[in-house]
DNA sequence: TAGGCCATCTGGTCCT
DNA sequence: AGGACCAGATGGCCTA
């Protein structure tokens, strides 16, 4: 697998890392590791022609349950379907680190003070999908001004933006997609008195965005 | 106390 | 066969 492109996520050891059923006890932990003996036929299996409907199913049940290899005691396979699904936890549990890695990393690049709520990950997510497109904006204007003709004061129209509003109007920036309704994290930001979305433009300086609403 | 957010476990599915 | 990805379920924590 290509290396994470966010770096390496630092994997930390928490209390309910180490004790996978917060408190239950070890007994029940195993009783229901080992509960289902899940290999049952659903009704998937006989519905896909594909898969040769129901004999089809049966032989992927036997392929399952070990095919003509020898078989297996109960406690053998108990303790490997432990294992497995240990194992499997173990790599479900870091892949939603790195997942949640990914999320700080893009917080830490989005213009929040330091002492604000932490973003959730849906504000996150909504945010940065609306700050690109700023940005995205903020560079066209930049170049309308930079090689194009002097944009009268009434053409912030022509940029137009993902919800029909102005993009004279900064307010919408943070909310450009506000048709869909939830996805404005001007909304949810307004829901939390903690955080707060710029009321003013970012301004363009030396060539870089200056968020001076954030300072 | 209800509701939101989150971490974790779990079983199913797809892919290599 | 085993790993990655996904979605549902569950329980803990926090806040209004």
């Amino acid at each position: 697998m290509a290396p994470h492109p966010l770096g390496a996520p630092s994997i930390q050891v928490t209390r309910e890392t180490e004790q996978p059923f917060p408190g239950a006890s070890d007994n029940e932990i195993l009783s229901a590791a080992s509960a289902p003996p899940s290999p049952t036929l659903t009704s998937r299996d006989c519905a896909e022609p594909e898969a040769g409907g129901c004999r089809g199913a049966a032989k992927k049940l036997r392929a399952r349950r070990g095919g003509r290899s020898r078989p297996k005691s109960e406690l053998t396979l108990s303790k490997q379907r432990r294992s497995r699904r240990k194992k499997a936890n173990d790599r479900e549990r870091n892949r939603m680190h790195n997942l949640n890695s990914a999320l700080d990393a893009l917080r830490g690049v989005l213009p929040t003070f330091p002492d604000d709520a932490k973003l959730t990950k849906i504000e996150t997510l909504r945010f940065a999908h609306n700050y690109i497109w700023a940005l995205t904006q903020t560079l066209r204007i930049a170049d309308h001004s930079f090689y194009g003709p002097e944009l009268p004061a009434t053409s912030c129209g022509e940029l137009g933006s993902p919800d029909g509003g102005s993009p004279c109007d900064w307010g919408s920036l943070y909310s450009p997609v506000s048709q869909s309704g939830s996805l404005s994290p001007a909304t949810s930001l307004e829901e939390r008195p903690g955080l707060r979305a710029p009321t003013s433009p970012p301004y363009l300086h030396s060539g870089s965005l200056v968020f001076s609403d954030f300072l």
